[in-house]
DNA sequence: TATTAATCGAGACGGTACGTCAAGTCTTCTA
DNA sequence: TAGAAGACTTGACGTACCGTCTCGATTAATA
């Protein structure tokens, strides 16, 4: 719809498309999201704010835009052999991911749009479904290889492990250390014979 | 430390400050913490807006005492005489202060602001430690009863339950039924014979 | 200067020009310097406070900008034959410029502000060039007819004819008669010969 | 009505009286009539608001008082034996009082502040009674002499010389130099005979 | 090739909120 | 009581964004 039909008269400019939704980024992973103000996004964009406002009508929509953007890369699915040692890796990455702004990028920004932009809570799904998705692979190894509990339902783990990093990052703002989330992943309880030896 | 050492001058009428204090836990609730603005918040209270910057010198001091305020009574603890019962209560109890504004009160607000203001992470600790207790009473009784492993660490539990659900809550945007709540406790395997049975 | 560079962007309105100075010429007569306040003479010109500010950046700039506007019509030289009589004609005039508000415009205004602001000065001094032009051609005239004395300079006279009725109006608030008028005239003796016969 | 009936309480403070008109005459020399905040004034002074406010009604009325206080030294009347030079004298003396603040008083403040305040215009009304009074002996004394023309009004001399200074101080903002104020004095050819030689 | 229509920049416009400051009034404590 | 301190309402100050708008100047596809 946007690129597609060329019709006539001028077409937009792609590199002010991207000069945007960088400035976005920046501007949201360094200033927060209440800090996102359009003036300042053109400005820094290099373009005019005119420019900004056709292509997104409003702050709202801007910031959806940057949630559609942000996409972090899926990580690698690791494995260590252990079903938990898997786990704890994936933690690890999306502790980091919480942790402070510049860090971890736009993302504590977007959580906290997410209380009131239905967009930005679209994004975290997305996102949290990218960081579901090596969680059951590494699961569904644990269960081929015969670690882990058959009736185990992958979701419900991924909630509680995912919340408990959300929990201590948003709530608590404290950094979580390894060993931490070790004991979340142990208290599952996914390898019964691992810690009956 | 406020009220007692009265010093010379006037004193500060009790009556505006929970009439500032009244119209920020109700503006929080109707428009979110974006709509919060010391304008309106002076207005509604029937105060000068100077008397709102007296006390609170920017939007942000004012969300922290809002945060402060903020403090709901903390849940009878439940006795059902099952551990894992008394646990599905407190969640479902938790679940509900998390939906939609104006159910929960200005819950959802603050958790928004917690990217950006460290005072709104501080009301949400104050807030989790409040639902913690309950929650590790639940756990105690359990453990007195034999129905717990002793070496379970309470905290650990509150951490992935409260987690799970504020995920849902916040990142998913899903109201949780009673169901899931049930079985994220059970996966936990707190009472270890009640479903080997 | 001003209007005919185009220059990228939306033009200003002339209309909101226009508008902001008769406000603020209307308040000065109204109500006085202390009495001119931008947000009034916004609401008044039925313009935003910001594009107010965007014209004048501060109080003193607004009011240097009233004086700029603020150049009443050169008065027609007079010219009844005597040279003694066109000065007080043309004191009349001042005279009335002086007296109360909303009879002589924003002049006493201006006055008042002229100890604080240099603009306010500027404004007078324009306008008191203004009226000596007249009063230096009726003494040229003069000269020309003989009446006056060849050597006098004109200047001077009319510091000293100015100065006698700014000093009555501003500084002794009294109304002057026409009679005292034609008394510091002649006090002049510019007409040698008119009070020897 | 006020020092002579000692009344019940706790009398006023003398100390108190004198702080705040000094301070009002510090800030009106060095900040004109605008920055005269009765604020600031009570801090300057040492003393609380309300000390001012029981003395003051409000600007105005500190304004007034500040102008009744305001009543600089009468000037020796000079006497070179010239009544062109004793005039000179008076007006060299009055010039370095209307010239820049700190250096003139507060005569430049209260006199902005005539437009708009008649206890400004009182006070003016009496200084500029007080500078008539020399003016008048000088005037009469060369008249004793036979320097003056006995019919001239002692009164419209004043106002003319006064309305010069004034003239040029206030509307044209330029210090005078002596050789011009001598100018004028000698335009009122008091001394017919001094320039006929 | 000329037209045409949308783009781009710049920036004015009416709003709304911000946080500051002062004017006056009122209330309390201390001396 | 007076005096110091300071809370209170009111209202202007000057700043910063919002989202809309009007320009003049580019561009590309189309006629």
């Amino acid at each position: 719809m946007n690129s597609s039909c060329a019709g006539p008269g001028r077409p937009r400019d792609p590199e002010v498309d991207s000069a945007i939704l960088n400035a976005v980024g920046e501007m949201l992973t360094e200033r927060g999201f209440e800090g996102l103000a359009m003036e300042q996004v053109a400005e820094r964009a290099g373009v005019s704010k005119a420019s900004v406002y056709r292509r997104f009508a409003n702050r709202s929509e801007l910031l959806e835009a940057a949630c559609a953007e942000f996409a972090p890369a899926l990580p690698e699915t690791p494995d260590t052999g252990s079903t938990n040692e898997d786990l704890v890796e994936l933690l690890v990455l999306m502790a980091e991911a919480m942790s402070e702004p510049s860090a971890g990028g736009p993302l504590p920004a977007i959580l906290a749009a997410a209380g009131s932009h239905p967009e930005a809570r679209d994004a975290l799904r997305r996102f949290s479904d990218n960081r579901r998705k090596p969680m059951t692979e590494v699961i569904d190894r644990g269960r081929a290889r015969g670690d882990v509990d058959p009736a185990l339902d992958g979701e419900l783990v991924a909630d509680l492990l995912a919340g408990a990093v959300l929990f201590r990052s948003l709530v608590r703002g404290e950094e979580i250390s390894e060993k931490r989330l070790r004991r979340y992943v142990e208290m599952l309880d996914l390898e019964p014979d691992s810690h009956s030896s």
